[in-house]
RNA sequence: GCGGAUGUGGUGAAAUUGGUAGACACGCUAGACUUAGGAUCUAGUGCCGCGAGGCGUGGGGGUUCGAGUCCCUCCAUCCGCACCA
């Protein structure tokens, strides 16, 4: 009887399907276990094999975790709202909605073949309504909302709005824009228009001038991560800066805490510093300096407070707010021109160019602090706008890129350090003493820090201060496909619809693209108005809006009364285990964990993390082919013999290469255009070039999962995608080995058939029988456990080899052995469990235990080995005590021939069983 | 430049606390069997050497009875951040 996987998977995919196997309701009575996939955007191109690789691991563990008694979560749905799906629409004026329901129709079915055990009725998509409404609502909650630095939490603005009324703002400490601060009489004097763009500077959830990233290419403002060398990361289009009135999301008020919370929380050191690098903590001081001739200073941000008696300029930014206002005249033209210059300059461009050093003087001069000497006041395009206050004082000594700059225009440089030389550069030590530096001379750098803050705080020209790298949270997209803002204008000023409002639907337009004045494309929909006929906001939120809090959505999906209901979410609480591609490090993880926070703090959901272990699985990459046209001709030139001609490198198709060897009658019929093509072939062949390069469509070397499943079945590719190597590693795929786990799947089921059938004896397992089962079990609960999913598998084959060699089949041990298979391979696993009787589910097994007695051994092979090197084996009782063990060894001939007359030092026998003569 | 990782046979890789390096699988070699199958089985397979034996986890050094594992140093590859004051 043969192992025909094909008919026995899509018999028990539709026995779960009708079973509803996987359905899992609260269980209060049962410890919970959330597993959880990052879900994917369900893109055209549909699954291809490296996307199931991290849901096939947190299949098993989920599996493994049932097995274990535990009420598991394990759901799955799609990231839907996003460009593709919108660029496809612009194309096509198909709408996105239709394209992303076939796309999702197409992963579903690929996913089902796989046999993953997704609770599929908690299934959620962003872009539908029902989930929206819940973004849009959440949404609201930040616009309602301020941060409270005293309490060190979000609170709704009405408690904000009445601290207003009875004391201004005096005494508020917010995370917010600078504001001036005004008492309650003059709050109360202020129209309901003023205090909302006050309100503004307040709310998490804001509308501001702001400077952004701005593609062109995609006719979108872009956040910071999404930005790659100063291109876009979807489509590669080139980012300019641009001042632009931008939602935002006040995530700077939470970078200590987002910055804390990771020490409370399972992650990979390497993802842990990269959110820890884009928040960018600093340690310094605010120092403000009085611009000499005008009422207005300049505040800087330094981390060396302890060097500025070296400060011989100040550079501002371009973009700063004094530039225009401090400029003499004889410099205007000077510094208009180069602020020109800087603003038109694409970020890539500047970004490229850090070596030219460019800036200008303004004419103005300010003074310093101590010295009341006069510094003159630059601009230049190094110091950056969005960092600090976007303005430096810069100490040429001690900062290199001070130096240069002061290098460059010949501006003073004063040595900070007993014996510095400045003529080569700068010198940022700070364990050496200080010279020309008043009352720190004498000191070193980091004691002189110490007082230098002191003075500064006592003198009330600054004070000691924290800054960070992370930037709010640009949240408008100017984009059809994605969340609409709940939010219309009244007298220019945005106020939020109420709950019942709720979801504001896309509305219908007729085109997908940006209107000829250049409003996003929601703008299109003229009727798309509130009822008394105010503007609505025509952006739309962000990809990543959406996948924030999906997690406590599958918790409760059909909630029509609230985002989840807090019971549900008092269950499940945090993910236990989420599994994902590291590409999201700073975006989606850092917003994801930022609004759990948010939720926190409005005491509407139980924990401050969201995903307690996290794993990101490697990349599956892909091998691409290609083929070498010659330039101008339609002749193509085997891979060795291209450098003879001048070519250029096509990618194709892996399908119709093997071996690297072109099928060229498949390629000719490949496209239309190839369809004369001529070949130079070597030895009769035409062999193509190779590389391993992430797997796309556009490559042309996709491996799609559903052939491997067909021909194998989806076990065989849940068990080879696992057996491929450590889940965190990136690896090419290749299919050289899948005959390998396919052999022990049909090993397993000879285990239980013979030609004529089953075969299954009652008979007690012997000893060897359950001495190769309980090694197997102690293995996969220990490699579980450290979530080593590709050792279990080498440990099943062993398993399967020597039952096999002991021509197993006893009822016993083959039910355990099935258990311990089934997360790996349940389709298999389910029909031998059937087979052993079973009329349940395999998934409602138990787990067996380990037993230590039997792996109890008689007599032991002892290596012996001479000062570390092993030398020979000897076999003794293993009741032998460490004393009778040395005894024995040093009796025996062998010893006596490697002591070569010496007598020993010593004799170790350390606990497993290793004995060391130390001569 | 800063930060993080990784380096083991022909290949994918094991080796959990320092204790027989290369399990398991692919590939390869030789053979068996046959209803010729993308089948199964047997033996071999780190390198050098006929052999005894020697050498072997990127290079060099150290700690230890004993190092793939710990420490120092250098090299290579990959990833992230980057005029961040």
């Amino acid at each position: 009887m043969k192992y025909n996987h094909n008919e026995i998977e899509a018999a028990w995919q539709q026995y779960w399907k009708e079973n509803g196997t996987y359905k899992t309701t609260e269980d209060a009575s049962k410890e919970k276990f959330y597993v959880l996939d990052m879900f994917p955007y369900p893109s055209g191109a549909g699954l291809h094999v490296g996307h199931p690789l991290g849901y096939i691991a947190s299949d098993v563990y989920a599996r493994y975790k049932r097995l274990q008694g535990f009420n598991v979560l394990h759901p799955m749905g799609y990231d839907a709202f996003g460009l593709p799906a919108e660029q496809y629409a612009i194309q096509t004026g198909q709408h996105p909605a239709i394209t992303t329901a076939q796309n999702v129709k197409r992963y579903r079915e690929q996913l089902d073949r796989i046999g993953f055990s997704f609770d599929w009725s908690r299934e959620v998509q962003t872009c539908d309504p029902n989930y929206y409404k819940w973004t849009q609502w959440i949404f609201k909650q930040l616009f309602n909302a301020w941060y409270n630095n005293d309490t060190d939490k979000a609170e709704p603005i009405a408690s904000l709005i009445k601290h207003f009324e009875t004391n201004g703002n005096v005494g508020v400490n917010a995370a917010s824009e600078e504001v001036e601060s005004f008492d309650a009489n003059a709050w109360n004097s202020y129209s309901t228009e003023e205090q909302e763009q006050l309100l503004l500077h307040y709310r998490l959830a804001y509308l501001a001038d702001t400077w952004v990233n701005w593609c062109p290419g995609l006719g979108t403002v872009l956040a910071n991560e999404e930005v790659k060398d100063g291109v876009s990361e979807r489509g590669g289009f080139p980012v300019e800066r641009k001042l632009m009135r931008q939602w935002s999301l006040r995530i700077t008020a939470y970078a200590e805490r987002l910055l804390q919370g990771l020490e409370t929380i399972d992650w990979t050191d390497a993802l842990k510093e990269q959110q820890r690098n884009w928040i960018g903590k600093s340690n310094g001081a605010a120092v403000t300096f009085q611009v000499e001739g005008y009422d207005h200073t300049i505040e800087v941000f330094t981390t060396r407070p302890d060097t500025i008696f070296g400060v011989t300029f100040m550079v501002l930014a371009p973009e700063h707010d004094l530039v225009d206002e401090i400029t003499i005249a004889d410099h205007r033209e000077e510094v208009e021109k180069y602020v020109e210059v800087a603003k038109n300059r694409s970020e890539r461009d500047r970004m490229s160019d850090v070596k030219t050093i460019t800036g200008t003087f303004t004419g103005a001069y300010a003074l310093h602090p101590f010295t009341g000497e006069k510094i003159p006041i630059w601009i230049g395009d190094y110091v950056l706008a969005g960092y600090g206050t976007g303005a430096v004082m810069a100490v040429p000594s001690g900062d290199q890129r001070d130096w240069g700059f002061a290098h460059h225009f010949d501006i003073p440089i004063v040595p900070l350090i007993e014996g510095q030389d400045v003529s080569e550069g700068a010198d940022p030590s700070k364990d050496k003493v200080m010279i020309n530096s008043d009352f720190l001379n004498g000191m070193i750098g980091s004691d002189a820090m110490i007082a230098a803050i002191e003075a500064i705080e006592a003198k009330g020209f600054g004070k000691g201060k924290v800054n960070y790298r992370l930037r709010d949270a640009i949240f408008s997209r100017q984009r059809y496909w994605g969340e609409p803002f709940p939010v219309y204008f009244n007298n220019d000023l945005p106020t939020v619809l109420s709950d019942g409002e709720l979801p504001l639907e896309l509305p219908e337009v007729d085109k997908y693209l940006p209107t000829e004045d250049g409003e996003p494309p929601l703008a299109r929909a003229t009727s798309w108005k509130t009822a008394d006929g105010h503007t609505m906001e025509y952006s739309t939120m962000p990809g990543w809006a959406g996948s924030s809090w999906y997690f406590l959505r599958y918790m409760d999906p059909n909630n029509n009364d609230a985002f989840v209901a807090r019971d549900k979410v008092d269950y499940w609480n945090q993910v236990d285990l989420y599994i994902g591609g590291s590409e999201h490090a700073t975006g989606h993880l850092l917003y994801a964990r930022f609004w759990t926070k948010f939720l926190y703090d409005l005491d509407l959901i139980p924990m401050q993390e969201p995903f307690q272990k996290l794993i990101n699985q490697g990349m599956i990459l892909g091998r691409s082919s290609f083929v070498y046209r010659v330039n101008g001709t339609n002749q193509f030139v085997s891979f060795g013999l291209r450098k003879e001609y001048d070519t250029t490198r096509i990618h194709v198709d892996v399908n119709i290469v093997d071996n690297d060897e072109l099928d060229t009658d498949a390629f000719k019929a490949w496209r239309p255009e190839f369809a004369n093509a001529e070949f130079i072939l070597e030895d009769g062949k035409y062999l193509c070039g190779h590389e391993v390069e992430k797997m796309s469509k556009s490559k042309w070397n996709v491996q799609s999962p559903d052939e491997l499943c067909e021909r194998f079945g989806a076990d065989t590719l849940r068990l080879y995608e696992m057996f491929l190597g450590p889940l965190e590693q990136y690896k090419p795929w290749d299919t050289k080995g899948i005959t390998g786990v396919y052999g022990f799947l049909k090993k397993l089921w000879r285990l239980f058939h013979n030609d004529e059938g089953l075969q299954l004896s009652d008979e007690a397992p012997s000893k060897a029988e359950l001495k190769a089962l309980h090694k197997t079990i102690k293995k996969f609960r220990e490699d579980l456990d450290r979530y080593s999913f590709n050792t279990v598998v080498s440990n099943f084959m062993i398993c399967v080899n020597e039952l096999t060699d002991l021509k197993c089949n006893k009822r016993a041990i083959l039910e355990d052995l099935v258990v311990l298979v089934s997360p790996y391979a349940p389709h298999i696993a389910e029909e031998l469990w059937k087979k052993l009787g079973h009329t349940e589910s395999v998934s409602y097994a138990t787990l067996p235990e380990f037993d230590p007695q039997y792996l109890v051994e008689d007599s032991f092979t002892y290596p012996v080995s001479f000062n570390g090197k092993m030398r020979f084996k000897m076999e003794l009782s293993a009741a032998l005590s460490k004393e009778e063990v040395e005894k024995e060894v040093l009796a025996s001939e062998q010893t006596a021939k490697y002591l070569e007359g010496k007598s020993p030092k010593k004799v170790i026998v350390v606990p497993k069983k290793i004995v060391n003569v130390v001569v």
